[in-house]
DNA sequence: CGGGCGTTTGAACACCCTCAAGATGGGTGG
DNA sequence: CCACCCATCTTGAGGGTGTTCAAACGCCCG
């Protein structure tokens, strides 16, 4: 049990509830089939039929759909602690596909597990439900960020929100955070050319607002991003003042 | 109990399990404050704390989130049988509003109640948590349309999800269906302008595709507009041939 | 040292936006 | 019954944000 305890996922839990022994036991449970997944084989096609979802350990994942025309987009952007695929196990195929963007470690949860689990502890799968609201969240900002924000403005918002997410799990501050996606992600993430990515990162490093190279981010003027991205992290429910 | 048995919630539902009388009944159990909303005044306004939900029965409503530059994006339209707010019962504050489009008729219901109701009838428990899945993944598909999809194909897209939408409650069928959204609903759905939806309908209409008009959409090459849009109604999760 | 991946920059173009003006139609009050 | 108003729809012209195409550069790795 002492792996869980500690574990991204039961810290972003607790940012909801104080889940009690019983409780973590009941996640510990789910914690049978522990994978690896190498960088960039996906894990789950999109077509495929669902019915299994992934509590990510270590690493960092997107989840993607791609077009008949090659273009694909990025919904969101997975670190740990974070579910994958939970959306899809009611449905009868996965509308998406998993990329892992390094190497990664996650647990295997079949959809009878979770609802089991969810029949034994109401409060635990409160808290499942919380953080899967939590995502719909993030996917419907992210929305509205493709749809009415400037490529700038945009670009901003986004990496406060990792930012704020990965404060969470504990690992990120507000100086900044390591990332290893590349402009190309960026660019699939934002609805953006990978040029215009290119363009966009450099008028925000020349605005002295912030830096994202060699996989590292870093804010200069954390305020001044705030400002600009008019970032309120209300949506991500996240009470206490997580990044200072 | 009666008055459930053919609801339009009961009817989507039912393309995921066949409910018992228990279950029905449950579901009775929840539609005790029905109430009516005028058209263009908001039910819920975002940053107010949530805690309740809402099961549309009667009219069209939009949710959207508005930002400091007045700009709005409405997020998803919902059509009888949906739920409406869901995703923010269990957030703390809920991160959009909802604008009836018409005078409407829904029915409020706590996160209390809906707990419970699920702690009673796991079955229907599992298929709201489907309904919630499936609404996800309309926005997430429509998160796919505004990040990479031209105006054109992202209108013929939206139309036809509608279309597929309203006849699993019996509302729309292959020729067309009635449709209350003005072209203003329309550009704040697909993150355009108005005046560039007002050209993507008429050409899409000049190319024999489909008519919106005068509050109803006509299909008129139905096929042709699935081509265009390359529209795969795998993600609504409605197993049968429903548009034919 | 070659090859692949990611980044960077330039030039021309396209999609969509903004501004502007007019048309249509339903509702209201004189 | 007409005049007026407002919301919605329609169309034109010009401009901007972001795209595509192209080429080069640095770097890691086999």
């Amino acid at each position: 049990m002492t792996s869980v305890e500690h574990s991204p996922l039961t810290r972003k839990l607790s940012a909801f509830v104080a889940l009690t022994k019983a409780e973590l036991a009941v996640l510990d449970r789910l914690h049978k089939r522990r994978r690896i997944f190498r960088a960039g084989h996906d894990m789950v096609h999109q077509g495929q039929s669902a019915q299994t979802a992934f509590i990510l350990y270590e690493g960092w994942v997107c989840s993607y759909k791609l077009q008949a025309d090659g273009t694909r987009q990025i919904v969101d952007v997975q670190v740990p602690g974070d579910f994958l695929g939970l959306r899809s196990v009611l449905l009868r195929t996965s509308d998406h596909s998993f990329e892992p963007i390094v190497d990664i470690e996650a647990v295997e949860v079949r959809a009878s597990d979770l609802l089991e689990a969810f029949a034994q502890t109401p409060r635990l799968a409160t808290a499942i439900l919380w953080a899967a609201s939590r995502d719909e969240a993030m996917v419907v900002e992210h929305l509205v960020g493709i749809g009415r924000r400037d490529a700038d403005v945009r670009m901003a918002h986004f990496l406060l929100e990792l930012g704020a997410r990965l404060a969470l799990v504990g690992m990120g501050r507000a100086e900044g955070f390591d990332c290893p996606l590349t402009q190309y992600h960026l660019a699939d993430t934002l609805g953006l050319s990978a040029v215009h990515v290119n363009r966009t990162l450099r008028q925000l490093r020349e605005r002295g607002l912030v830096t994202f190279r060699d996989g590292h981010v870093r804010f200069h003027d954390h305020q001044g991003l705030v400002d600009l991205a008019e970032f309120d992290p209300a949506y991500l429910d996240q009470t206490g003042p997580l990044l200072t």
